[in-house]
DNA sequence: AAATTATATGAACGATCGTTAATCTAAAAA
DNA sequence: TTTTTAGATTAACGATCGTTCATATAATTT
C-alpha cells in the first residue's frame, strides 16, 4: 500500500510538472490525496520540503549507468547490436510516467532560482553524455569504427536521441513508445552508416 | 521611445521566462516598470492578454525562414559552405535575448492547458526541420550528396544544433555564441563528413 | 481656453495563498 | 487498560493574488 507521505509527493509531481511549483497549491495537492490541506504538514514541514523530496528521490533513481548490465555490455563486439539493445533499454526506461514527469519539471522548474542543488537538465545530459562517451571509447579501442573524437561521437549519438525522448514527452497516445523505438532506428542506422569502419574512406 | 505597453510587456516576457505565468505577479510587472498595478489595466485588460500579446508577437517574428536570403541561396552548390553560413546566422539569431526569452518561456509554459493557441517547442522545431528539409532535398537534387531519406537528414541535422541551442541558454558568459558556433563547427563536419558524396562508399 | 482623452493613483474587493494552532480520533505501545 | 503517538479535522492568521473603481493629473484635441 502506497503511505499517505507517498501519495502526497506523487500527487505533487504530478501537478508541479505540469502547472509548475507556484502555479500548484497545497490546497489543490490535498484535494486530490483525499485529505484536509493542514494534515499536509503532518508528513512535510512546508510546499519547499515535497519539492526537495521529489528531486533526492529522482537524484536516487535517474541514472542511466544502472541500465548498462553486465549481459549487455558482453554484446560490445557486436557494436551495432549493442547500440541498437542499449537505446532500445533506454527508450523504455524514458517512457516510465516518472521519467516522463520528471522530465517535464525539469522544464517548467529550469530557470527558477532554487536554495537547494536541484536536479536540472543539464545533469541529465551530463550523465548519458558520459556513458555514451565510455561506449564510443570502448568501441574504439576495438578498432570496430572509424577514429573520431570521442566526445564529439558521444555529442553526435546522444543530441537525437534526446530530441526524440523530447518528442515523445506530451504525446499520450498509446504508441509513443514504439513511434520512439522506429526513429531511434533510423537515427542509429544513420549514424552507424556514418562510422562504420567497414564503410570505407 | 519604448512605450509604457511594451515596457509592461517585455518586462512580463523577462519575469514569465523566468518565474513562469502563475509565479510572476502583476505587482511585480508594475513595480519593475516603475508604476503601480492598476495603471496596468489602462494597458492590458488582464495578465492572461500580456502573455498572449507576447506569444502574438514571437508569432510574427520567430520563423526562420526569413533567414535564409538569396544571396545565401546563391552559395547552395557549395554546400558545405552554405550549410555553416547559414547555421552561423541561425545561431547569431538565436543569440538574441529575445529568442532566449522565447525558449525559456516556451519550456516553462510548455505543458500548462492554454486557450488561445499558444506558440510551443514543437512548432519551432517544425519550422527548423522544414527548413532544412528543403535545404537536403535541394543539395540532393545536384547531386552533391549521397543519397537519403531528406526527413532523416533533416532530422539527424537539427537535432544536435538545437541541443546547442539548448545549452546555451542558460549561460550568461559572455563567450556563450562563440562556443556555441565551435561546437556547431563540430557537428557541421561531423555531419558533412557523413553524407559527402565525395567519400566513397 | 475649454473639453476631451489617456494614463496615472490610492484604496478596496473577494479569492486564494502557505502556514499554524487547538482539538479530535484511532492505532500502537506500555 | 491506560498512555502515548500518529495523523486527521476545523478554524483562523496574515500575506498576496488579479481586478475594479473613483479620482487625480497630464497630454491632446477642439
Amino acid at each position: 500500500m502506497e503511505s499517505t507521505k507517498e501519495r502526497i509527493k506523487n500527487t505533487a509531481l504530478d501537478l508541479f510538472a505540469k502547472e509548475g511549483y507556484a502555479g500548484s497549491s497545497i490546497r489543490n495537492i490535498a484535494k486530490i490525496v483525499g485529505i484536509r490541506e493542514s494534515a499536509i504538514y503532518n508528513h512535510y514541514g512546508s510546499k519547499e520540503e515535497i519539492i526537495e523530496a521529489i528531486f533526492i528521490d529522482f537524484k536516487k533513481n535517474s541514472e542511466s549507468t544502472g541500465l548498462l548490465t553486465d549481459e549487455l555490455l558482453d554484446e560490445i563486439e557486436n557494436p551495432y547490436k549493442f547500440i541498437s539493445d542499449f537505446c532500445e533499454k533506454l527508450l523504455r526506461f524514458w517512457d516510465t510516467p516518472k521519467q516522463k514527469k520528471l522530465i517535464r519539471l525539469l522544464m517548467v522548474e529550469e530557470f527558477r532560482d532554487y536554495k537547494i542543488d536541484k536536479l536540472s537538465l543539464n545533469d541529465l545530459i551530463e550523465d548519458l553524455r558520459k556513458i555514451w562517451e565510455m561506449i564510443f571509447a570502448e568501441i574504439t579501442k576495438y578498432g570496430l569504427i572509424k577514429s573520431f573524437d570521442t566526445k564529439v561521437l558521444a555529442n553526435e549519438f546522444i543530441a537525437p536521441l534526446f530530441f526524440i525522448r523530447l518528442q515523445f514527452l506530451t504525446d499520450e497516445n498509446r504508441d509513443g513508445l514504439n513511434n520512439a523505438i522506429k526513429e531511434t532506428k533510423k537515427h542509429v542506422n544513420f549514424f552507424w552508416n556514418a562510422i562504420d569502419s567497414d564503410k570505407k574512406l
